[in-house]
RNA sequence: GGAGACUUAGCUCAGUUGGGAGAGCACCUGCCUUACAAGCAGGGGGUCACAGGUUCGAGCCCUGUAGUCUCCACCA
């Protein structure tokens, strides 16, 4: 027998070991339909968050849905290195040892680095067990292990041999903290206050002067000329002549170009080819030199005189002294301007010129391109507008640096001959190879996230697992890394598969905190799952995770909402106690031969509620379909069913009460099975409370409709609840006890002694065939019931109210005729919806006529 | 500059092809009715941001306005 109280604790504690030890997520099962999915690979970096708790949420529910629905289910787990975020907490950790990564060596670094990874995977999958994740572990891959590390070789190799991959001197995003260089999407932009600072130069042998403005003064020690518009009337004269750079004396030739805007701040600019994107295409453009003045951790360098290794920023002010001190300084304007910062360490990123590996990226973003054009090779997203996102990136992409300056990661599969620089490209390094040395760079860490949905399958072996489950089934993501990683699958599975990574991508949004913020840990406002877990339990969470939020959009964090998660479940977990403290053996297992109008009655509210649930789970409306079940469980079953069954459990027909057992035990069990997915805990708890440890709901397959169902009959009970409701609500508002018995007449519903015993169950109601005393009337959708008024109240109250009614009626009649008049209306709109308000015009005419009788009679 | 989202009850939010607005919480009234008082029964409360348009009919479709937010791109 079930405890006498929902214990989420005890319920979810080693339930998950069994279902591994019984190896029910295991896949394999050929004569199946395959259904697949991957896991989005957490970093190795620390414990899960609400987010993760979020999106292993969704993709376990439709795992363990399709497991149900009959389909051979691998969902595979893993996690991810995650380059620069894992290497740093690294350097942290020795840092606070009091050592650096470069006393420890690359080797023994990433000795530390895989401790660090083991300590917290182990920790991952203890939170993946907490979920409840229903993974195969068979199938874990981790994105630097072997198998993988090989496929990204592969990968990187190929490119190259096809050309798309190139290495390059460019202006690139560098992060003076990590000392790596970063992609475009790693650079966050951010709004900051700052200065346009207008400087004075001077005309080499001239008195002549200009001013230039520059928010970053700094680097005018890696100027190398100055720059104006030729069509510039107000300073193309300035053409040709030399200026003196106020920073170190040196001579800047002023040249013209056209890149420079005619009318923006003086028209005058200064050029740092290897500071800045723009200056260095000018500067490829007028084949000038390229100096860079700072070094890897954003110091000066050696070209900054007496500011030689000082800090950026400080040099900054400090150059700014000088400058006031000397008279080029001309005025400083407070200016709001958008400064990339490193998406990693959150410094401020500097353009840097340097030698970087590079994906070419137009050819590959193209070929998806195309494919998305058809339904047949396009990848589907839900929702739906996510596409345009994913388009517009990829049709406005420009090439991917994908070289880290890292130590954890992939390395390059690039060696060099130490002699002759000749480059060689391949999985295996070259057979001579004290002849070469190694590229010293590891790959972005997005660059074997790219090749994850496939390479978790054994690619680029031909392997069973790649057969049967690739392209897999749907993706779990969400919107903020459409560019960062959905993407760049797309791509990496079409050149490399010639297929879509996942057929489906459902995006969701991201969760917040109660106030709508982001949890972040500046703000401390982040909320740990697993403290969730401790209080509420494991498929509390899950409910609340899965059941408020619309796809694609925010969510906020609500306790409100985990509160009443936690209820619902209490709710199921006191029905269910209900059902089995009347059933014992002799009930369990059978599929009930209904035959009574209340059985058919529950049973065809459930197969609606089957039916809308699968269709929406189908669309991946889970919010809708968990709301669809809950409510169905506690308006229906609950409220109503159980409450019909009190009558039938007590009365003396055995019939009725066998009938009603093996309807509740069916229904429940439907029920356990739609709510599987959603709180798979509780459900197992419970079901094997029926069928015994042996079995288990995790196998099982999903409710089929009830196909034999009485609608008549059904609809006599939407009478019988309306019986009841218009009692409880005379009761209500006439103050009448509900230990009170009442009598009342039924019109136009046939009656038998159960209906009669579950009326004075539920609302202490007689009933009688006729009376003599003055009675009271109510119309209803079947016909209409009646009370002996004096029970109740007073003729000259229901005179009022009857009037009330009639101009209520009145009013809707006359709304109702005005639609049915309207030819357009007639003629336009659909059968069914002429029809459905035609039969509204009869009822509202019906208790129109049942009221202006008794008005009558009164009267 | 480009793109997108949001605006519905006191609060937080649902509302899936257009056919008389819903939930949770809060509030009011009455109930310890042997599954559940973390519960049961009943109730009050909304010009669906604003203005137009399409339609027989608009919370939903179209246009514009206002406010909030997000992403992308950015000029020294």
């Amino acid at each position: 027998m079930l405890d006498n109280r929902y214990d989420a604790k005890k319920v979810e504690e080693g339930k998950y070991q069994e279902w591994l030890d019984h190896h029910y997520f295991e896949c394999g099962d050929m004569s199946k339909k395959p259904y697949c999915i991957v896991i989005p690979p957490p970093n190795v970096t620390g414990k899960l968050h609400l987010g993760h708790a979020m999106d292993n949420t969704i993709q376990d529910l439709l795992s363990r849905y399709k497991r149900l629905r009959g389909y051979d289910v691998l969902w595979v787990p893993g996690m991810d290195h995650a380059g620069i975020a894992t290497q740093a907490k690294v350097d942290e950790r020795l840092k606070q040892q009091g050592i650096s990564r470069y006393d420890l060596g690359r080797e023994k670094f990433l000795e530390k680095a895989w401790e660090w990874k083991h300590e917290y995977s182990d920790f991952i999958r203890s939170q993946w067990a907490k979920l409840g994740n229903s993974t195969d572990y068979r199938k874990e891959r981790f994105t630097l292990d072997e198998g993988l590390s090989r496929a990204v070789a592969k990968v990187f190799v190929t490119y190259y041999k096809e050309g798309l991959i190139y290495r390059g001197k460019r202006v690139i995003n560098w992060d003076p903290e990590a000392k790596t260089a970063l992609s475009n999407i790693e650079v966050i932009h951010k709004d900051v206050e700052a200065y346009m600072y207008y400087i004075k130069y001077h005309i080499k042998d001239s008195d002549e002067t200009f001013e230039v403005a520059t928010t970053r003064p700094e680097t005018m020690f890696g100027d190398v000329c100055i720059v104006v518009n030729p069509n510039d009337e107000k300073v193309n004269h300035l053409i040709g002549k030399t200026a003196i750079n106020p920073a170190n004396g040196n001579e800047l030739p002023i040249i013209g170009d056209e890149y420079i805007e005619i009318g923006f701040g003086t028209g005058i600019m200064k050029c740092t080819p290897a500071h800045d994107p723009n200056d260095y295409q000018i500067a490829l453009r007028h084949n000038l030199e390229m100096p860079i003045c700072m070094n890897e951790d954003g110091t000066m360098n050696e070209l900054c005189n007496e500011f030689n290794g000082m800090d950026r920023f400080e040099c900054r002010e400090k150059l700014l002294e000088k400058y006031k001190a000397d008279g080029a300084f001309v005025k400083a304007d407070k200016i709001v301007h958008s400064v990339g910062h490193s998406e990693r360490t959150g410094v401020m990123v500097e353009p840097y010129l340097s030698n970087q590996w590079f994906v070419k990226m137009k050819p590959l973003a193209e070929a998806v391109l195309e494919a998305q054009k058809s339904e047949d090779t396009k990848i589907n997203f839900y929702p739906k507008r996510f596409e345009k996102t994913f388009n517009q990136w990829l049709e406005n992409i420009e090439d991917w640096c994908i070289s880290r300056q890292l130590w954890w990661g992939h390395r390059i599969p690039v060696w060099y001959h130490n002699e002759t620089g000749e480059i060689y490209c391949e999985v295996d390094p070259p057979a001579d190879i004290e002849n070469y040395h190694q590229d010293e760079d590891v790959l972005d860490t997005w660059f074997s996230s790219a090749l994850w949905p496939f390479t978790t399958l054994g690619w680029p072996d031909d392997t069973d697992d790649y057969k049967r489950y690739f392209p897999t089934s749907c993706m779990v993501t969400g919107y903020d890394i459409i560019f960062f990683w959905v993407a760049r699958m797309a791509f990496s599975a079409r050149h490399f598969c010639n297929d879509v990574p996942f057929k489906d991508c459902l995006i969701h949004g991201l969760i917040r905190d109660e106030k709508g913020r982001k949890m972040s840990k500046s703000l401390g406002n982040g909320i740990d799952p697993i403290d969730l877990i401790d209080k509420y339990g494991s498929d509390a969470l899950r409910l609340f995770l899965s059941t408020n939020s619309t796809p694609g959009l925010d969510m906020n964090y609500s306790t409100e909402k985990m509160e009443a998660g936690w209820n619902f479940i209490n709710k199921l977990w006191n029905a269910s106690r209900y059902v089995l403290m009347n059933c014992d053996e002799s009930y369990k297992y059978q599929k009930p031969q209904i035959s009574n109008s209340i059985d058919h009655w529950i049973v065809n509210r459930l197969n609606d509620t089957i039916s809308s649930v699968t269709a929406n789970l189908d669309k991946y409306e889970l919010a809708i379909a968990g709301n669809e079940i809950m409510s169905f469980v506690w308006d229906d079953f609950c409220s109503m069913y159980i409450e019909f069954t009190k009558a039938a459990l007590n009365g003396d027909d055995i019939e009725i009460k066998h009938q009603t057992l093996n309807t509740l035990i069916y229904v429940l069990e439907a029920i356990l099975k739609l709510l599987h997915p959603f709180i798979p805990f509780v459900t197992e708890e419970i079901y094997q409370e029926i069928h015994g440890k042996e079995k288990s709901i995790c196998i099982e397959s999903w409710p089929e409709i009830y196909d034999d169902i009485d609608t008549k009959k059904a609809k006599d009970i939407d009478g019988i609840i309306e019986i009841i409701k218009t009692a409880r609500e005379i009761r209500n508002e006439n103050d009448i006890k509900p230990s009170k018995e009442l009598n009342v007449i039924i019109n136009g519903l046939e009656m038998n002694d159960y209906l009669e015993s579950v009326l004075m169950r539920m609302t202490k109601l007689n009933v009688i065939s006729n009376t003599d005393e003055e009675t009271i009337v109510r119309p209803l959708t079947f016909g209409s019931v009646e009370f002996i008024m004096n029970e109740i109240v007073d003729k000259k109250a229901e005179l009022e109210k009857i009037n009330k009614e009639l101009k209520r009626l009145e009013a809707e009649i006359a709304r109702s005729e005005g639609m049915l008049s309207n030819e357009k209306f007639l003629s336009k709109a659909p059968h069914q919806k002429v029809d459905e308000e035609k039969e509204k015009l009869v009822n509202y005419q019906n208790s129109y006529n049942t009221l202006l009788e008794k008005k009558k009679e009164f009267e």
